[in-house]
DNA sequence: GCAAGGTC
């Protein structure tokens, strides 16, 4: 060829797998595995300088695909490298009601484990034009390569794709894969999209139900309980529950037989009735008296035949965890963790595996011979290979990927468990390849008055792999010689009276059987989830072998079976439907999206009817825990109400939610796209809770909905508590109140109102002025604005007074000369920049901006046109006419304290303590309440757009902050108002968050 | 803090 392309063949699952392809790809194009190896060990090395792991090695090496002789680069994942998530907003377990996550956005994220994985893939797929995916044949196997797929896709859009198809890791399948790449199905990866993402979404809306809600309704038992549901975890819970309910509520009956046995010198012969057992005693005793009336037995039949005892399949997870757990009392979570750790070293297969049929080209005999020089099994598998063998056994299963598990070298060294473990999956593969067990079975049937009888004894002649497997007994059963023909009176007929009884609890070989029946998991996760619902509680066990369920796993499952759903969540039922589509879906049959769709609301219309009937939940632990449910409110419960969108984002249209706090007390509003959208409202009251109404405002519109609020300490002095209100932006009194700016809750350009005054800075005597966090916020929130489409604000400034005047919005001039931003600062506290802009539909308007480019502070300059020529001081001119209660006039003071109000004025009684009044008014208030025209305070009138409005809405709305952008359109509130009290000095003006006397 | 799946 006169070309080479450069492939990219990706092996993932395990390192070990890689290995072996590269081995079978590298014998046979170069016939030299050893230098194969070594280049390697070579990049191996180089990796991890780099800080990858050491299965995330390179390998290369040439190959034949399709037709063409290519350079090939060849590297591993470790199972899935991305996972599903929910959007950030709705991480947090408050952020949300529950049931909203079934509908949340997700994402796929990569997992930290897997980022060096991802980066080696974007790094090699550079130098590639191909890639082959060359993941496990199964389900998971197709989606991870699919994952790999978008991840070298994102590098490299039109690298050319193809999957190799094999059904076992041996050289000629892989070859045979090679040589006829396909393409991935995307029809069963989008099945296990599917699947992933229903498992996280029901999973992560119940469990948030069941934990917010029970820690609460059972505070003394649960407090402190993680109470999750998984699909797969509560049919095993279930399973258990099922078992100990079929105990519980089992009945006895009493049932007769005939007990026949024949006693020739020393050998009893005991004979089984053949109708076994009558739950009728008269009948019973009729049939045995007739027997005994005539008490002979005639032998009718004497059946003598071989019979074998077959040796074990090939091994698969299941059957090991099942049998490790029974025969070496190991649960299946720690012979799984010990079965890894021997894979690990090398010393066994695979150890999740399906297959139960090895591979034509797996060397039998090679790994056979590797055990002949073991003490205590060496002889056996000696004698294996002398006898022929090995002669395994077939099975009907394989995952088309590995192999039955199988040891790969002798292990002497090993102790404990660990020995255990490696112990039994050697002798099951010596037994599985010897012979079978052989006997020879004799049945021997008698009559006696028409009443069949039979007895079975058994003679063992070859013991064969029950030699080596010591797990399993066959033991012979002698009995006397009959003849057909002979008779004879029996030693013994009498009439044996028993009682049928319960099952027995189940054990955990039993759960991993019948979650493998229903299809609850797979064999790499079996254990898992039995152990989940132990960690949980939900189980445990009882005499360290059998599971019984504890009293929150039965009253959770009696709950679920009470609340009347079609199909409880504890069965394996919903999930074995689930799983019926996904299969649809694998052959084409079904569409992902319907699919999806059908099964997202299907969980929700249950989890809907659980939030319904949730007391039945309640009651059942209450019964089960022996405790008193502590009654909860819905509403109270879980966040939902507080979740409930209130109204639009103003900045980027999400949703404008309440969270809670992360130090865990009040609640502040944010749009729910955070952190895309950073908008968000701070209280400085702190909020209990917050019920969010179907009710909307009337003057807001029909996407605000009004709030009913819990605060702590109510701020709206002798109001309800809870009250309902609108936090919308149509009344300032509440929003002044509560200290959310008007710019989170509302399009500046709806109202007169802005809080873009916040945006920056007034330097005056102080190095700068307050900034509380709304105005952090809303920075922050407005970083990126271009000077295009930001409102018009007004800057106001007052060397001698700038408080007041910034908290009454009196602007000042700040005309567009040199000297003008010697009072407006920029975030970085540097005096602001007056620029003029050069083009577009705002040429030759000024504006101010971050001399050093640094911060993203912008203001526009204001018109002079526009702007009040004059300052207007609000508290000095009034002095003279406040009267305290004691008629006397009022002192003008400071507020000295550290907080908001600092350097605001305020009038207080002029007298000395003991004797003072308790008289209280802002000064600038006091200007504010003087008659005013409808030039309002500013005097001047001119082109600002100064209105009446605006004054009148400070008169009831207080507005400190939002004190400009009075260009836009007017704020408007007709409603009358009433007057709010401070809630620790009671006097008008202020409310208790910025009392003077607190 | 949540699932189940993959995996070292």
């Amino acid at each position: 060829m006169g070309f080479s392309i450069l492939w990219n063949i990706c092996r993932f699952s395990s390192r070990s797998f890689s290995s072996k392809i590269m081995k079978y790809l590298n014998v046979a194009e170069k016939n030299d595995a050893a230098k194969g190896i070594s280049a390697i060990l070579s990049r191996g090395a180089s990796n991890r300088r780099e800080g990858f792991s050491q299965y995330n090695k390179i390998y290369e090496f040439e190959a034949t695909v399709i037709g063409v002789k290519s350079q090939m680069v060849m590297t591993s994942v470790s199972g899935h490298l991305l996972n599903y998530a929910f959007h950030p907003s709705f991480r947090n377990w408050t952020s949300c009601n529950p049931v909203e996550l079934f509908d949340a956005p997700i994402e796929q994220v990569c997992m930290e484990e897997s980022k060096n994985i991802k980066k080696t893939l974007e790094r090699e797929i550079r130098s590639c034009d191909g890639l082959i995916i060359w993941t496990d044949c199964d389900r998971e196997g197709e989606n991870i390569g699919f994952e790999i797929i978008e991840v070298c896709k994102d590098v490299k859009p039109n690298i050319r794709i193809f999957r190799a198809k094999f059904s076992e890791i041996t050289g000629p399948s892989i070859f045979r894969a090679l040589n006829s790449l396909e393409q991935p199905n995307k029809n069963v990866s989008d099945a296990v999209d599917i699947r992933k993402e229903l498992d996280l979404r029901t999973g992560a809306a119940f469990t948030r139900l069941q934990t917010l809600r029970l820690q609460k309704v059972f505070p003394g038992k649960l407090a402190d309980k993680l109470i999750s549901y998984g699909s797969c975890q509560f049919p095993t819970l279930g399973f258990v529950v099922d078992r100990y309910l079929s105990i519980e509520n089992f009945i006895p009956e009493t049932f007769w037989k005939i007990k026949m046995n024949h006693k020739v010198k020393d050998l009893t012969t005991e004979f089984l009735w053949g109708r076994d057992r009558l739950f009728d005693k008269n009948s019973c005793e009729a049939i045995l008296d007739i027997c005994k009336e005539s008490n002979v037995a005639k032998v009718d039949s004497v059946d003598s035949k071989p019979k074998s005892k077959w040796r074990p399949l090939p091994l698969d997870t299941v059957e090991m965890e099942k049998n490790i757990s029974r025969k070496l009392k190991i649960n299946a979570k720690n012979a799984m963790k010990i079965a890894e750790k021997l894979y690990t070293q090398g010393y066994i297969s695979y150890p999740r595996t399906e297959t139960n049929i090895y591979p034509k080209e797996l060397n039998l005999v090679n790994l056979v011979e590797h055990q002949t020089n073991d003490t205590n099994w060496g002889p056996f598998a000696q004698r294996i290979l002398n006898e022929g063998g090995p002669t395994p056994r077939v099975g009907k299963k394989s995952d088309q990927a590995h192999p039955p598990i199988h040891p790969i070298k002798h292990a002497p060294g090993l102790t404990g468990q660990e020995k255990a473990v490696y112990e039994y999956i050697v002798r099951h593969f010596l037994a599985s390849v010897h012979k079978d067990a052989q006997g020879y079975e004799t049945v021997v049937i008698v009559d006696i008055a028409d009443e069949k009888f039979t007895a079975k004894g058994l003679i063992i002649l070859e013991k064969n792999y029950l030699d080596v497997y010591i797990y399993e007994k066959w033991l012979g059963k002698e009995i006397n010689n009959y003849e057909v023909g002979d008779t004879f009176t029996p030693s013994t007929l009498d009439l044996a009276e028993g009682n049928t009884s319960p099952p027995k609890l189940l054990t955990e070989a039993e759960l991993i059987a019948l979650m493998d029946k229903h299809g609850i998991g797979t064999d790499a996760t079996h254990a898992e989830h039995i152990d989940t619902i132990k960690t949980r509680e939900y189980v445990g066990l009882h005499e360290n072998t059998y599971f019984v369920p504890g009293t929150l796993g039965m009253g959770l499952v009696e709950g679920y079976n009470n609340i009347g759903l079609q199909v409880s969540l504890a069965k394996p039922v919903l999930r074995a439907e689930f799983e019926k589509d996904l299969k649809l879906i694998c052959e084409g049959l079904k569409d992902p999206e319907i699919v999806k769709r059908e099964q997202i609301e299907r969980y929700k219309a249950v989890f809907q009817t659980v939030m319904d009937k949730i007391l039945e939940i309640d009651n059942s632990l209450a019964n089960r825990l022996d405790d008193r449910p502590v009654p909860i409110q819905n509403e109270a419960l879980t966040p939902q109400d507080s979740s409930r969108p209130v109204m639009k984002c103003p900045k980027c249209g999400g949703n404008m939610i309440f969270k809670n706090r992360k130090n865990g007390v009040g609640k502040y509003l944010s749009c729910s796209r955070y952190p895309e959208c950073k908008n968000s409202g701070w209280p400085s009251t702190i909020i209990d809770g917050v019920e969010v109404l179907d009710e909307h405002c009337q003057n807001c519109g029909p996407a605000t909905k009004k709030v009913k609020m819990k605060f702590r300490q109510n701020p709206f002095v002798g109001g309800p508590n809870p009250t309902i209100l609108c936090i919308g932006g149509c009344d300032m009194n509440v929003l002044e109140t509560l200290e959310i700016a008007l710019s989170t809750v509302k399009r500046s350009n709806e109202e007169v109102t802005s809080t873009h005054a916040n945006n920056y800075r007034i330097h005056e005597n102080r190095p700068s002025i307050n900034v509380n966090r709304n105005v952090q916020n809303s920075q922050r929130i407005n970083g990126n604005r271009t000077p295009r489409t930001l409102p018009n604000v007004m800057p106001v400034t007052n060397r001698n007074n700038s408080m007041n005047n910034f908290r009454n919005a009196n602007p000042v001039n700040v005309h567009g000369s040199g000297n003008s931003a010697d009072n407006i600062f920029c975030q970085c506290d540097n005096p602001a920049d007056l620029r003029t802009t050069a083009n577009g539909p705002n040429k030759g308007r000024k504006y101010y901006k971050c001399a050093n480019s640094v911060c993203n502070f912008f203001l526009w300059a204001p018109n002079s046109s526009s702007t009040p020529s004059t300052s207007t001081s609000s508290s000095n001119n009034a002095n003279t006419t406040v009267q305290c209660k004691c008629n006397q006039p009022a002192k003008e003071l400071t507020v000295m304290k550290n907080n908001h109000n600092h350097g605001r004025k305020f009038y207080s009684c002029s007298k000395p303590q003991p004797g003072k009044c308790d008289f209280f008014k802002w000064a600038d208030e006091v200007n504010e309440n003087q008659p005013t025209d409808d030039n309002g305070p500013w005097g001047g009138g001119g082109g600002g757009g100064v209105s009446n409005n605006w004054s009148r809405s400070r008169e009831i709305g207080k507005s400190k902050k939002n004190n400009t952008n009075h260009r836009t359109k007017p704020y408007q509130n007709n409603k009358p108002k009433v007057k709010r009290k401070c809630g620790i000095c009671g006097e008008e003006g202020h409310t208790r968050t910025r009392c003077p006397n607190s």
